[in-house]
DNA sequence: ATGAAAGCGCTAACAG
DNA sequence: CTGTTAGCGCTTTCAT
């Protein structure tokens, strides 16, 4: 193995003179400077990341904390961990990859062994065991999604309110008045996890908000449960003409079925998801979408724990707003003898 | 910080007879023992990981290198990533997340400042520029794939021969005599993958050897595409009753079409798929279907890299048999006046 | 602008 | 069965 010893001698200097060259906390001619690169890259040197942390007190390693029973739709994790990946290595930092299957004694081990310096922790539940860890550990960490009690924590999540909000207000917009939400399965809005909720209160205020007709209905994605679902919605609200759709696996189905119904999109039922624009733009029609930015997510923040571990005393939280995409799966409802239109010129 | 010193004045020891408790590397009297771990627990003692790395020249750690531009479906990415992190957890390992953004200089890095011990790597080509890095590495390392050249190299897969064989012998057992194979998109051929070229390869050698109809076409799961295809399969293979898709993404497009164009499944066409179980029974009608068994290979790929970790020479290629599910979306082919059936009972 | 040297916390000989 | 001790390779004072 090359050692920094091996490169100072190489090079006629000391080893300190090519830690210094190497971490830029002090200044070295440019002459000396350029011998040691040079000495490094004839040599193929790299520092022992192990020897390094031991001395420095410095892992340079996050841990990316992952669910494994994950409600969040699969690529969009996928995504998020490549751009958390490819933010961190950006900051000279490499990523730890953890499961829940730990739990939370996972999370005290690595940061307690020194493995790793900071932790960004996905799909954050509204009472998640994990908090409590995360507050005695004493390191930096960031959360993605909002729990309970952010007292003394970094969140970082999308409006899923304003998500919901403007989703409802499109279809407001449009003219809809019956519309509906066609949820997480129930057991995410059981565990509270906290995204699941916001979506739907946000919907919730602004279909009262503009005055129309709609409410909830849970859904698992399974094909069954969602011909189920629909049916259901279509009994207790007959005149709906609006679907916000914030289960990504069932969107595929939903389509499917409305197909088989003869319910045409959008000219019979707008259907708006809450899913990655790929997804909306890979079925048919393309779907009007609030997209999910994980790539943003990730990276938004690998940098608030740069932050956090360059001293920075940040604790809050932070939420994305969304952005909503019209393409063709959105329309004005059908004109409906006695419907508000007709009403309207009378 | 609590240190391995700590932990031994408090349990009357020496710094050694805690490490030996804790390595299990020479034995210790179960008295002492007990002491040593009930002071551990008290004072919640974790050994430092860079001072175990640089004093063991062991890190604990492996990597687990991700394609970025992935081929692979996600959900299959994310499964074999999961089942590696809690098979590596379960060796008292844990996984460093590398993505291609570095190129093979990452793997030099993180193998060379000795970060991790070994690597697993995902998605290996035929040409991969990945493995003359891994050669002069002299890490264990095992790679997900097989590459042209396998000497001196560990390699775990799916055999995608035998999947294909199988898919072709299922349809020629119902009687099929025509069918067709739906590629992976046309780049992944030009990319010289392996598992593409040999699912093609075994696919067609059971073609032939069935005395059946049949070919192959590439695909782009994109909607259009996958109309586009059906339509140039239907013109040039008329007869054709039975499809054989290699291309996930394009299942639930290819069977919206099939429904459009009023092809029932199975009674006009059968159809498999190769993908991971939960996409084959999601979609209506389930599907007959090769898995791709994710867990496994990524359980094995561990269990490969600590063996050799411990010192073993394995230098490999182990190819996982597939298993084909047989579900709703085969069938017998339809009666054909002039076709095989007709001939025999004349 | 550079060197010398003292650890960082742990493991693994070596010594009993 | 247990203790003593010499490093592992690096960072960072403290000197100059």
């Amino acid at each position: 193995m090359v050692t920094i010893a091996d490169v100072a001698r190489h090079a006629g200097v000391s080893p300190s003179t090519v830690s210094y060259t190497l971490s830029g906390r002090r200044s070295i001619s440019e002459a000396t400077k350029r011998r040691v690169e040079q000495s490094i890259r004839a040599l193929g040197y790299h520092p022992h990341a192990g020897a390094r942390a031991l001395a420095s007190a410095r892992a340079s390693v996050v841990a990316l904390v992952l669910p494994l029973r994950s409600d969040m739709h699969v690529p969009v994790l996928m995504q998020f961990a490549t751009s958390v990946v490819t933010a961190a290595r950006g900051s000279d930092h490499d990523v730890l990859l953890l499961t829940n299957d730990e739990g939370p004694a996972g999370l005290r081990r690595v940061a307690a062994s020194s493995l790793v310096d900071a932790l960004i922790v996905m799909d954050v539940e509204w009472h998640d065991a994990r908090i409590p860890v995360l507050r005695e550990l004493g390191r930096p960490s960031v959360l993605i999604g909002v729990p309970a009690d952010t007292q003394g924590l970094s969140c970082i999540d999308l409006d899923f309110a304003a998500a919901g909000a403007q989703c409802a207000d499109h279809l407001a917009d449009l003219g809809h008045r019956s519309v509906a939400l066609i949820g997480q399965p129930p057991a995410v809005y059981e565990r509270e996890t906290g995204f699941a909720r916001r979506m739907t209160a946000g919907f919730t205020d602004a279909v009262r908000r503009h005055r129309l007709t709609g409410s909830c209905y849970p859904c698992s994605p399974a094909r069954d449960r969602v011909r189920e679902t629909l049916g259901s919605l279509l009994a207790a609200q007959p005149d709906v003409t609006g679907l916000v759709v914030h289960n990504e696996p069932a969107v595929a189905p939903l389509l499917d079925i409305l197909r088989e119904q003869g319910r045409r999109v959008p000219e019979d039922m707008s259907v708006i998801a809450l899913c990655p624009d790929d997804l909306a733009e890979q079925v048919s029609p393309p779907l009007t979408a609030v997209s999910i930015p994980a790539g943003e997510l990730g990276r938004l923040a690998v940098g608030l724990v740069m932050d956090k571990l360059d001293g920075a005393e940040i604790m809050e939280t932070v939420l994305l707003t969304p952005e909503l995409t019209v393409r063709s799966s959105t329309a004005a409802p059908p004109y409906r003898a006695g419907g508000p239109a007709a009403r309207a010129s009378a």
